[in-house]
DNA sequence: CGCTGATTCTTGAAGTTTTAACCAAGGGTG
DNA sequence: CACCCTTGGTTAAAACTTCAAGAATCAGCG
């Protein structure tokens, strides 16, 4: 757990800073990029692409509220009020779960495949140009393996909520 | 995987999205769980803690406001709000540049710098948990490395903002 | 059945970020 | 100086996220 005593911090070492200094730099640049590439090509955030594309693959093109959060990794509360505006946009569809009365589907519509569709290309465009045409193969096996790790240990077993935190 | 509107998508192959998926998961749940730490720890979100690491790194403890957003890169606008937050909370203080009248320079109170010395040890011990207690030295080096090149890739030499997007 | 506690999902309010203007000061140029 | 364009920074409004609380259903158990 977090034990901090009073004694000696442990601070990060050069070549661990200089690495941690990057991973910021690149990840806020990099999501911004694609969160200014999205809402200019197809009209919401990077998250809310994500959930479309987490329902387009699902299989009837629905899941369930609590399926979803998980798989994006995000709140339930978060998807509340995502998937509301979705709705309201016409590419996302509530429905009730027949053998659950307190669950809730979140179906993608066929206008909301439309528009993955569309901006399905783009968005790859984008991530390649950012990514993966400026590493190496096998920089991106290193990269893959280094998110696994870290993703790892960051994962449900938490404490007082369900699977988040 | 599915249809091809105009030429040719060129999808990602199964292991660049295999790693980019990953990607996504790391870093969204790293994201998530710093932002807590430092909410809970220090009573701010990971952005306004960087914000005050740069201050606290820069010669008088003060930075021209275009510079901190620079450095952090982040949007002037969004720099505007989070120094105003940060204002009446007490850590930082707002200064007019002397040689340039237009300017204003964000400055670490002593009560920020306290604050910022009393977050710190928390702050590095749940990155290193998170991360470098996680990865093999090499692959520290390897993290740093991709994520200089897809930062490099991604800097200023935008368009029609001075030096984002 | 009636109770209790956990699970699913939503909501309102407060906080943060984005977007698109906007103003004021610099820096030429003629 | 008058003009015009750029730069530094802010702001209001809309969009998004977080936090804490709450309503409904489920599931186990006496």
């Amino acid at each position: 757990m977090s034990n901090e005593p009073a004694g000696e911090p442990h601070w990060l070492s050069d070549e661990e800073q200089y690495a941690w200094q990057s991973y910021l730099h690149a990840t806020t640049l990099l999501e911004d990029h694609l969160d200014r590439q999205l809402q200019r090509d197809a009209g919401m955030p990077h998250v809310y692409y994500g959930l479309l594309v987490q329902l387009s693959r699902a299989p009837r093109r629905r899941l369930r509220m609590t399926e979803l959060a998980q798989n994006a990794k995000i709140t339930r509360s978060r998807l509340s009020h995502a998937v509301a505006r979705l709705e309201k946009s016409g590419w996302v569809r509530r429905e009730d779960c027949p053998s659950d009365k307190r669950g809730q589907n979140a179906v993608l519509t066929d206008e909301g495949l439309r528009v993955l569709e569309k901006a399905a290309p783009g968005h790859v465009s984008a991530v390649r140009a950012a990514i993966f045409d400026r590493l190496s193969p096998e920089q991106v096996g290193q990269l893959a393996a280094i998110c696994r790790t870290v993703a790892d240990g960051l994962q449900p077993q938490g404490a007082d909520l369900p699977w988040l935190r």
